[in-house]
RNA sequence: GUGGUUGUAGCUCAGUCGGUUAGAGCACCAGAUUGUGAUUCUGGGGGUCGUGGGUUCGAGCCCCAUCUUCCACCCCA
């Protein structure tokens, strides 16, 4: 036997159980947040079929999709020719499912399938790993989780509206105080394209002016040239870089520049509404002001987001005081529906990154004491005798919804009290022959070392309070 | 996918120009203390130096490959 040291993939991780009890605060907060909100709860499979997920993420997407091999001789379908045409071709001969890239596109498959027994408009959330084979970084994982909540079968900006709600709650209720929902629609940058005289070019225009805040104006303008952007055209676009004041404002400028194209046209009257319905649900994300002074819902026509399938609002959520890149976004999609056979239903979600929300929790200290479980109070046995005393008291102790344990053996007491003091349990309770013999049980608080005699009913009464 | 970076005890890290038997702190185990954790004192265990090749009389150190880590692109949660 070869000894061999056991490692996991590149990019994933295992969860012990400190992080694991509070990654389920974070998604106790948000599934909390989806039900009020009148989502309920979707699992689909790890794998898909390979075709459901291909060409839905564009071409960057399709190389970042993890797909399984075909199980038994998967080589048995192919041919030398099949290795001429390349890897491209290859995979689809010996690979037909894939690990899930996200989770709107499983989402829409299911409504497709379901689609006779849904009734619309359609709300449901989903909290599952997701897979991507792309290289780790901070806060990029190949395994990660993602919580989406998507609404399909209406075109009522309502939805957008709720998404800016559930968004602000969530992480309000998580603590965090500064960080900014951004909001976009895929029309203002068409209209962007159409008013520059670049039409249909929109997409290349968006890589670009996304990475405004990264590279600066300059570095758009060099990126915008080398795709062969007319240089008439850039500088008709720059001012749009600088649209500042409130958000009204920002509606106000852009209606200037681009209320004579269609597609701007559109997407300007969509945020005009999505911004009536945030005010009569007096929204406290037009309300709360960062430190900064800015307002937590920031038009930004430079955000631009890469998946294809947007087609209206689109959103993204930064914490401003922490290192880490976006930590949820989404948007509206008309047509994925329609990728699979069912044309006409709008749908619109978005998705929190959980373990990046995770991460900048904990780099802002921001886990409350409550979110930490744990077992309150172990009971301490010396022998025997002391074991079978400790027994009815320990089932006493969990009626009364006690977290408790009992040492499995009669170890030293030494060996007891540091199992208790390095799983942080409050509580230590002694039973020996002088216990036994008295029936007043002694009672540890290890946290400052007092002790104290109880009656076992006036123990658990404590204990329970 | 491109460019760089990292790996030595369970953890954080020293390790000189390539030279004898690879070190420290913390953690762990045992004892001081057979009914008291966290503090103190004493002792102890623990390493294929990521892995596989190569150069050399000799490699933790140099070279190649590979895996992993982190970072910048690309992209994204």
């Amino acid at each position: 036997m070869s000894k061999e040291k056991p490692s996991i993939p590149k990019g994933t991780r295992d969860f012990g159980p400190a992080v694991v009890v509070k990654r389920n605060y974070i998604f106790g907060v948000i599934k909390r947040t989806f039900e009020k909100y009148g989502y309920l709860p979707l699992e689909t499979p790890a794998m898909e079929q390979l075709s459901v997920l291909t060409g839905k993420y564009g071409d960057e997407g399709d190389q970042l999709i993890f797909k399984v091999l075909n199980s038994g001789d998967f080589l048995s379908k192919t041919s030398a020719a099949d290795i001429a045409q390349g890897s491209k071709h290859m995979v689809r001969k010996v690979s037909e499912k894939a690990l899930r890239y996200d989770l709107t596109v499983p989402f829409a498959r299911f409504v497709v399938m379901n689609r006779n027994e849904i009734s619309f408009p359609f709300k449901r959330y989903q909290i599952q790993p997701v897979w991507r084979a792309d290289r780790p970084q901070r806060g990029r994982y190949r395994e990660f989780y993602q919580c989406d909540a998507d609404v399909v079968g209406t075109n009522s900006l309502l939805c957008e509206a709720e998404i800016v709600q559930m968004i602000d709650e969530v992480l309000s209720t998580l603590g965090l105080t500064d960080f900014s929902i951004k909001i976009n629609h895929r029309g203002i940058l068409a209209g962007i394209a159409e008013a520059i005289g670049e039409k249909g070019r929109e997409g290349e225009l968006c890589v670009a002016i996304d990475k405004l805040d990264k590279i600066g104006k300059e570095g758009v303008r060099k990126e915008l040239m080398e795709r062969g952007i007319a240089t008439a055209a850039i500088e008709k676009l720059e001012p749009l870089y600088d649209l500042s004041g409130s958000n009204q404002n920002k509606l106000t400028e852009l209606t200037n520049l681009l209320g004579q194209t269609t597609e701007g046209s559109r997407g300007l009257s969509d945020l005009q509404e999505v911004w009536k319905y945030l005010e009569q649900l007096q929204s406290k994300a037009l309300t709360t002001e960062n430190p900064s002074g800015q307002p937590r819902l920031q038009l930004d026509a430079t955000l631009a987001r890469g998946l294809s399938y947007y087609t209206g609002c689109i959103f993204e959520v930064k914490v401003n005081n922490a290192n880490m890149g976006s930590i949820s976004g989404g948007g509206r999609y008309d047509n994925l529906t329609g990728m699979f056979g069912l044309p006409g239903v709008s749908g619109v979600g978005f998705s929190f990154g959980v373990d990046r929300v995770y991460d900048v929790l904990e780099e802002l200290h921001l886990f409350p004491d409550s979110s930490q479980v744990g077992t309150k109070v172990l009971l301490v046995q010396f022998d025997k005798e002391s074991e079978q005393h400790a027994l009815p008291l320990l089932q006493q102790l969990r009626d009364a919804g006690v977290a408790s344990e009992l040492y499995p053996e009669p170890a030293k007491l030494k060996k007891q009290m540091s199992y208790a003091d390095q799983k942080r349990i409050p509580f230590v309770v002694l039973i020996g022959s002088e216990e036994i013999a008295s029936g007043k049980l002694k009672l540890r608080n290890m946290q400052s070392g007092e002790q104290q005699d109880f009656s076992p009913d006036d123990l658990v009464a404590y204990l329970a309070r």
